[in-house]
DNA sequence: TCATATTGATCCATAATATGGATCATTTGA
DNA sequence: TCAAATGATCCATATTATGGATCAATATGA
């Protein structure tokens, strides 16, 4: 699809990456990164052995699974001087989890997907571990999703969802596409998203996204709890408290961006689409 | 040395991965990169380009100079699970309020406030709790937070205090900000912070604030207890503690962000025949 | 202002490099 | 004990990455 440029064993070590990165905590089997990137074995463990050399990767000798390595913690630490999402949202989301009881989460547009980066648990004994750090649903699946899908303009939304057609029909059948758009609509209109239990029964959940000063989409917080905590009156409580959080995310950003003079380049929009 | 092992040019990529991860904040130029890896411009280009396809790398639209992209923070913030400060200190936490009975803690720098990461229990009953993880306060209130204050240069106090001075004189009407600063001073002549009640009567803390090997700021630990039992001679004595675990982390941070494989070190028989 | 140097970007024939079918090794579990 | 599953590796092949040469754009200076 994209002009094969010259560098393929990099563009798929670099897949593999992700890949690992996604199976956080339980490490990644080489038959399972095989099946998920569609490589052959030979393959997967070469590029894989190159990015152990990089420090990258690491094989725990003993299961042999694979996980992110500490070079990959340490450039991250580099690149959290430009970065720093989790940092800030950290505190907003153990203000949310305390007010709340309830399990809250940041999560980020990764392309057509979103991609959970933190999850903070509330106290209450009910939790749903629908969504984790790591996990990954198409735009528009889930309320963080959903707040996210809603706050692109129309031409995005629509590019998003035609790119996302065949994943979620086939593993979300009770939320075919058309659905999405009635729900990015009540979204728009109510101010934060809303999952009544569609991704898991009982699982319900409200979001709201947040813009970088430039008007970019930077994330959404969400917060998920079971059907019985989630009735109207409390979805507008919920959302009241998200937007005061978001609030506060978006006035640090303003002042972390206003600080940085220009060169570090992150003034620019990320190529955001055409 | 390595067996040729057939990903060369993801052993190339890595390497520069490095190298423009060392660049954070400034950026890399090509001809710098170029010039660093040993590699020759289209090759180092089209790296470049594989490294920005897959997000972890980013170039400036207008300099042309490159940096981490946000990829490599996302990845950065899952591998933390398993090689973040907060695993990197929680031993020496421990160690702290075993030696001590008292609460000890890690804070980092947000911007302008100290975000509380983790709070370690100590067995002696009577507990401040004024400090929890998710606790944020402007730097220079209390002590972790007063020691990493203090580690900034003179510049960066002035900012800092500048920027929250509004929230300083309403929050904590008691700690003007000309309080902090010879607090700043003391802390500085004496290694250590000391916070004698002043954010919560009768609860007075130390603290020392930690580097990462490069000078940057990492971090603080603290400990806290009821004033009866932080009388100028414990206090020295429970500094000593935390310059003890202070001396420790930066070992482990140092042999970290030390072990950078791959980079300059990538000196392969360069070209096998020609 | 124009000439020259510097840096960034790209082309494309060539040869070195990555590929993957096949095979071996090891672990799991029935 | 043996079969099945998973991990690891070999190596001939052709596909892919390479880098000398060239072009484009911007910086330097005469």
């Amino acid at each position: 699809m994209p002009a094969l440029s010259g560098a393929q064993s990099v563009d798929r070590a670099l897949a593999l990456l992700s890949l690992v990165g996604r199976h956080v905590g339980r490490g990644a089997s080489l038959t399972r990164l095989v099946e998920d990137s569609g490589l052959n074995k030979p393959t997967v463990r070469r590029l894989l052995l190159a990015l152990m050399r990089g420090g990258l990767v690491e094989q725990d000798e003993a299961s042999r699974l694979y996980f992110l390595g500490e070079e990959t913690y340490v450039l991250g630490v580099f690149a959290a001087q430009r970065f720093g999402l989790v940092e800030i949202c950290r505190a907003s989301l153990m203000r949310l989890s305390e007010a709340t009881q309830d399990t809250s989460f940041l999560s980020v547009r990764r392309d057509t997907q979103s991609l959970c980066l933190h999850r903070e648990e509330g106290v209450y004994p009910i939790r749903t571990h629908v969504l984790q750090a790591g996990f990954e649903h198409p735009l528009g699946i889930g309320a963080g999703s959903l707040a996210m899908l809603a706050a692109l303009c129309d031409a995005e939304i629509d590019e998003t969802l035609a790119a996302n057609t065949q994943a979620i029909r086939t593993r979300y059948p009770g939320l075919p596409p058309e659905r999405i758009r009635t729900d990015v609509a009540l979204a728009r209109a109510r101010g934060y998203s809303l999952n009544p239990g569609l991704v898991m029964a009982n699982s319900w959940a409200v979001g709201m996204a947040f813009r970088f000063p430039d008007g970019r989409l930077a994330g959404a917080l969400s917060i998920a709890a079971i059907d019985s905590r989630m009735q109207e009156a409390r979805q507008e409580e919920l959302a009241d408290l998200l937007g005061q959080e978001v609030g506060k995310i978006e006035e640090k950003l303003a002042t972390l961006f206003s600080r940085r003079k220009g060169a570090s380049g992150h003034s620019q929009p990320r190529r955001t689409v055409r």
